[in-house]
RNA sequence: CGGGGCGUAGCGCAGUUUGGUUAGCGCACUUGAUUUGGGAUCAAGGGGUCGUGAGUUCGAAUCCCACCGCCCCGACCA
């Protein structure tokens, strides 16, 4: 391709929308364009990358007997309010009416569509399992867009639904689905881990998130040090150091705290760890009452672990201070169990402390030296509903956890028979029988990767990109393509060598200076880039730089094409 | 939806407080000249519903009201 006739549309200064450096780097390179909040244009660069991305992942796909569909983007409510989701997505949803004033939606996803065709078509055990899958535009109408295409409304996304007779099947695709997914992303380049995950509203059981490492992620990762365990910190769990409480020691006493509400500032005052005391929390039960959650005061709430709490009502709602004066007689602050005698939910570790700190349920004071049964009601329930912190012992025993940020990107589930129940997908097995097909499902974020590749990948002059997805592999910039005859032929002749061997390659033939050439080379982020002018060309040489390491040396033009192809063909190796 | 900020040329902004000729600057764009190995210089140009609507006023980018849009911070997810 030659740049003078290539849509380049490449700025110096970075729009303010943009926050992100990924959005930022998307926006000056022109990959993308905003057309409204959440909805962008991909510019010809910028779809270059998702086709390539696309290109990788039908691959994989393809490798583990995935079947390439199409569904269609707009659905018609029926099949939504069959699953029973047309009420429970929520607004999310984008919902539209055609001329007769019939519901439909934009698909924000395609079980419903997916299951109604497979139920329809498949009828025997012989015809399973299956997988398939889709490249497609999705739409949700998300809270808050942002990010750039990191968290559109408008996005482009893989998913693979598959099909199976019975659970072990199920899980056989399921691990092939995740092989193809840790080698999507390596092909891709990215640096990613895959995690245990929350199954969240889509619902089912085991499902392992794909998390592309950046500083910048929305998500929490706590991974284990020693062992291969990693985990969603929603869904970290907690390690369980001892099983029972010691004696008491001490008979219950209060203490004044007039103006220390917290668990610090009480630690503080009485000159004790934070580990003794037990901070409480009061929440919304589905009773009506409200319900009294206890966390170690070190230590965190974890929002979706309590979630899944049954006496705890949804969504999950702080009761407010009327019903705390009614209940406690107190301010929150010196909120506490000792006389409480509705519902009690502690955090494992509350539930193994003994002559630990609380409030009082009386403004300005605490009580110090409590103990459960003695004191106080013994919980009504103990789980593990706190967030794991850094150093904490990983579940398996076996290492410390660590806590990073990533971008998720591909999240894969076993849905079971959610949708097949919901939607009646049944078959006959051998015996004739009609049985519940078990379904998985499987999604990869197309258009997040590319911004999450960026945000892994970069420096002060632009975009690194992975070899894989990059715009092109080499560009050739040379000096004075206009005016000097030898640079011309020079740089046309590498141009349509290169073209030839199958390289995609962007000579900048563009009526431009050194200085912009070179930095929109920087900019868009192509690995390999050759320069060549009158003063190197004397001497037979030209100039290769490479974009990831920085490093420039000088190479024998005669030599020069076999060399870049052994570079090229050594990345698409992989 | 709650809180904060913004809306003036493709992009980045000034002008708004205190209303007053023809609305400015930088980048980008067009033409010409000189240039050309790290985002050139000079000259000449094109491009504006000042977010929209309704008001106040002799006069509104500027003041008032309403609406719309965008961005950032909290509840959602690939």
């Amino acid at each position: 391709m030659r740049a003078s006739q290539y849509y380049i549309s490449t700025t110096k200064e970075s729009p303010s929308e943009a926050e992100l450096i990924s959005h930022q780097l998307m926006l000056r390179a022109g990959l993308i364009k905003r057309l409204t909040s959440g909805i962008y244009t991909w510019l010809p660069l910028g779809l270059k990358i998702i086709r390539k991305v696309e290109t990788i992942v039908r691959e994989e796909m393809n490798k583990i007997g995935g079947l390439e569909i199409l569904m269609p983007a707009v659905q018609p409510a029926e099949i939504w309010q069959e699953s029973g989701r047309w009420e429970f997505y929520g607004k999310e949803l984008l919902r539209i009416k055609d001329r007769h004033d019939r519901d439909f939606c934009f698909g924000p996803t395609h079980e419903e569509v997916v299951v109604d065709l497979i139920k329809k078509d498949i009828k025997s055990y012989k015809q399973l399992p299956l997988t398939v899958y889709q490249i497609q535009t999705k739409f949700r109408d998300e809270v808050r867009p942002r990010f750039g295409v990191m968290r559109a409304r408008e996005f482009i996304m893989k998913d693979a639904y598959s099909f199976h007779p019975d659970f072990d099947s199920l899980v056989d695709t399921y691990n092939n689905m995740y092989s193809a997914y840790t080698n999507i992303f390596t092909r891709l380049g990215l640096k990613f881990r895959a995690v245990n995950a929350d199954t969240g509203s889509i619902g089912g059981t085991g499902s392992h998130e794909f998390q592309v490492l950046a500083d910048s992620g929305e998500d929490v990762i706590a991974y284990s040090d020693e062992s291969p365990y990693a985990a969603n910190l929603e869904l970290a769990e907690a390690f369980m150091h001892k099983s029972s409480r010691d004696t008491a020691q001490h008979a219950m006493q209060q203490v004044a705290t007039p103006t220390q509400k917290t668990c610090a500032e009480v630690a503080k005052l009485l000159n004790i760890p934070l580990s003794n005391t037990v901070k409480s929390l009061v929440f919304e039960g589905i009773d009506g009452h409200p319900v009294l959650v206890l966390i170690r005061g070190d230590h965190e709430l974890n929002e979706i672990k309590i979630s899944k709490i049954k006496q705890v009502k949804q969504p999950l709602t702080f009761v407010n201070l009327d019903i705390i004066q009614q209940y406690f007689n107190c301010q929150p602050g010196f909120i506490g169990p000792v006389g409480f005698n509705g519902t009690i939910i502690v955090d494992r570790e509350v539930n193994v402390m003994s002559d630990f700190v609380c409030g009082a349920n009386l403004n300005g004071y605490h009580l110090n030296f409590v103990n459960f049964e003695r004191d106080c009601n013994e919980p009504t329930l103990v789980a593990d509903i706190r967030n794991i912190v850094s150093g904490d012992t990983t579940p398996d025993g076996a290492g410390k956890f660590k806590l990073c940020r990533g971008i998720e990107v591909g999240h894969v589930f076993q849905l079971r028979t959610k949708y097949s129940k919901a939607m009646n997908a049944v078959y006959l097995n051998q015996h004739g029988k009609t049985e519940l097909m078990e379904m998985g499902c499987y999604g990869i974020g197309i258009s997040r990767i590319v911004a999450a590749a960026i945000e892994q990948n970069h420096d002060k002059n632009g975009i690194i990109f992975p070899f894989n997805i990059a715009p092109f592999e080499l560009i050739i910039t040379p000096a004075n393509y206009h005016k000097s005859d030898i640079t011309r032929t020079n740089a046309d002749t590498l141009y349509s060598s290169f073209r030839q061997a199958g390289v995609d390659v962007l000579l900048d033939d563009r009526n431009e200076r050194m200085g912009s050439l070179l930095a929109d080379s920087e900019l868009l982020g192509i690995p390999y880039r050759i320069t060549l002018g009158e003063k190197t060309l004397n001497e037979g040489k030209i100039e290769l730089y490479n974009r990831k390491t920085g490093e420039i040396k000088l190479v024998e033009l005669d030599g020069a094409v076999p060399h870049i192809l052994a570079l090229v063909k050594n990345h698409k190796k992989t």
